[in-house]
DNA sequence: TGATGATAATAAGCATGCTCACGAAAGTTT
DNA sequence: AAACTTTCGTGAGCATGCTTATTATCATCA
């Protein structure tokens, strides 16, 4: 392991730095990565269901739900009850989140050009779509059992 | 955003879900992920200091304290006082660890092997030195000031 | 209509990361 | 030796994921 990197540890390593390096950049403005996240999509989702959202972040709605709640706490989000369903909410942004998207985007930007200096567009293209592969692999993967009939009885 | 996906955003989920799929399949053994990767470094460094180990998974030392206090709880390790200072452990595995190893390898085998479906052996090396030199970027990144000087006065 | 099942959101509790702060011991300087 | 500084490990508290379970409401079908 520590003589060949292994893969799937590099992978999450990268993925906690550049958390770790966004929010160095924006804790300043009171979003965390995952609210910014929850931000952007809502931006062009306005009146949008929480379950519809977590579907679309694919997180699990109970994990949207507390984040909505820090969030709305903050005033960046708003939640009204749907009026055709009385167990749902619609979510909308407040006047005040509108000037931060621009903001955070920007701070992605600078985030991103800093991990990925030294690579080509290119590169950058064949790594963004080699991720989405894997995505989907693991997306369809975690829907199947993962019990390991060999092993289970050691 | 949700036009074309943003890269960070998805090395994230990729993250996320080879972290879920690796615990739906190690959770019998009762080991997580995190666990499971101090194990491996410890395996081939037995006798270690905790900020030294630390430093090689590039995480920070309480948060590895934590993770050692339940391995510790669960009889995978064993913290030893180091003779020469006194403030200092060092660590070692339990006998009853070590069969564990080769069970866990084989499951990260295995959940990358569903994950890394489809891409070449010419592929993943190239993902792999993309995502090292990415990481190496954040570590470098990370020691540095993240202040906005530009957007600070927003 | 009235029971039965599905769905929206949340509660409780755990794991893993972080920052910030602190005590105890070690090392260094005067 | 005494006073500073550094280092080792940890406490407290927060954020974000998850699993499992619960409540309220809606939808369906007998």
């Amino acid at each position: 392991m520590p003589s060949s990197p292994n893969i799937s540890f590099v992978l999450h390593d990268v993925a906690r730095l550049l958390r770790k390096r966004f929010e160095q950049r924006s804790r300043a403005f009171g979003l965390t990565r995952a609210q910014w996240q929850v931000l952007a999509y809502l931006s062009v989702h306005e009146g949008i269901h929480q379950n519809k959202l977590a579907d679309l972040i694919e997180i699990m709605p109970i994990t949207l739900a507390r984040l909505l709640d820090k969030m709305e706490a903050r005033g960046f989000i708003e939640r009204r009850p749907d009026p055709a369903d009385r167990r749902a909410w619609l979510l909308y942004l407040t006047p005040q989140a509108h000037p931060l998207i621009e903001v955070m985007r920007s701070n992605g930007r600078k985030t991103r050009d800093e991990a990925f200096a030294g690579l080509s567009a290119d590169a950058q293209q064949q790594l963004l779509q080699t991720l989405c592969l894997i995505k989907s692999n693991l997306l369809e993967a975690c829907t199947q059992p993962a019990v390991d009939r060999e092993k289970v009885h050691v």
